[in-house]
DNA sequence: GTCTATACATAGATAGAC
DNA sequence: GTCTATCTATGTATAGAC
């Protein structure tokens, strides 16, 4: 698989994703025609990722929000009741989405090597096609609401839970090397990270997305597997 | 050499890094008295660190700043002439230290693989010692503004040449592998910004600062070595 | 459903007393 | 040098017209 095949693969259309923010937030967006919702909170989750490319969200005000997105001030606290609001809805679905499309790649897998590949390239291929929603779901994350800063921490464990259930996998069919696993999951995340928190440093040099997402299998295949 | 040993080599005297800071901003400064001075810029610095390591720079207001510091808002401004500015003074001296102490450690090693080991360890041990400001030009590089930005960026790359120059020194001595030096380096980097930017994961899982650095050694030694 | 107008809060920055 | 009081700008959120 590389990324070109992936991006065929996986189906990231903003309408799909616009209906399951719907899904979760029935309560508080007022707008009652499904179609208008679907169509503006795109509109809208564009302009703040487009926005929050260039500042924070702090710094996002919602002025900056209503003539980017086309909509007035008014309307748009029709799709959420406040600004943290709407930073919670795009965090939660930004986990979600990833949880979803990294699981269901690694079952395609049959061997533990084959679910770590998996593993690694479906996890940049995806923050490489949604490079926005990554940098903000991560560079975001901490000004949360405590209890959702708590979901955050809990989302990134269990993306690592991930690595780690692979690497024991292979280390009870004894391809990858029993030596601290946990850590070596951990570096991997780091590596995975290193994508989109740094995409300027990897564009200026001309480094593809699939030449980076092999090198990553590179490195975890030296340290993991049994020589 | 080990975090302690390290701690004891290194000199990060508040006191030092305060005066650093008086020599390249005098222009800004309003108060005269030298010890004054000092002193305050450690509080104040010292201020933000702390409530920027629990909310945005954005977020923290002068008022916060004044009550953290002890200082009021008044005199706040006697030490820096806008909020931006102080943003820029601490971000440009966490810059400069980094580099000085990393520079220095190396140079005391004598061949590739020592030079290379120090740079990670000290690297390591340094974000250990001073965890907020890493943390902080890190998280806070986004908020400054454009020709800052800049200079932050160029930052980043130096430090990455650093260890570009020391793996293609030792590709040359023909100890390490001569393939994809610019990325090994930028993997280098993400594992070690990871102890930084997720200490609150390593401390849970009680993994050690040097038990960290090692594996980073170890890492990069099983993608560079020649086996 | 969406707009304009506006209330209300909070922020950064300064002036002048001490 | 530092404080208190205050000005002004900007931001969030709402109310009511269309």
């Amino acid at each position: 698989m590389n990324y070109s095949e992936f991006k065929k693969l996986v189906n990231l259309s903003k309408e799909e994703i616009s209906g399951q923010i719907l899904e979760r937030n029935r309560n508080s967006i007022k707008v009652k025609k499904e179609k208008k919702v679907i169509d503006n909170l795109i509109r809208i989750i564009d302009a703040t990722l487009a926005i929050c490319s260039k500042k924070s969200f702090q710094a996002m005000s919602i002025r900056d929000l209503s003539a980017e997105s086309g909509l007035s001030r008014g309307a748009l606290y029709s799709y959420f009741t406040n600004k943290e609001e709407l930073l919670v809805l795009i965090q939660t679905q930004g986990r979600e989405i990833a949880y979803q499309v990294l699981t269901d790649q690694i079952a395609k897998g049959s061997d533990p090597l084959e679910k770590l590949r998996l593993a690694i390239k479906s996890h940049i291929y995806l923050s490489e096609a949604m490079r926005n929603w990554f940098y903000f779901t991560y560079i975001e994350a901490r000004n949360l609401p405590k209890d959702e800063q708590k979901r955050a921490i809990e989302s990134e464990l269990q993306t690592e839970k991930i690595f780690i259930d692979i690497i024991n996998e292979g280390v009870k069919e004894q391809v990858f090397r029993d030596d601290n696993v946990v850590l070596a999951a951990a570096v991997i995340k780091a590596m995975l990270q290193d994508w989109y928190l740094k995409r300027w440093k990897y564009r200026s040099r001309k480094v593809s997305v699939d030449e980076y997402a092999d090198f990553v299998i590179h490195v975890a295949e030296s340290i993991l597997l049994i020589k």
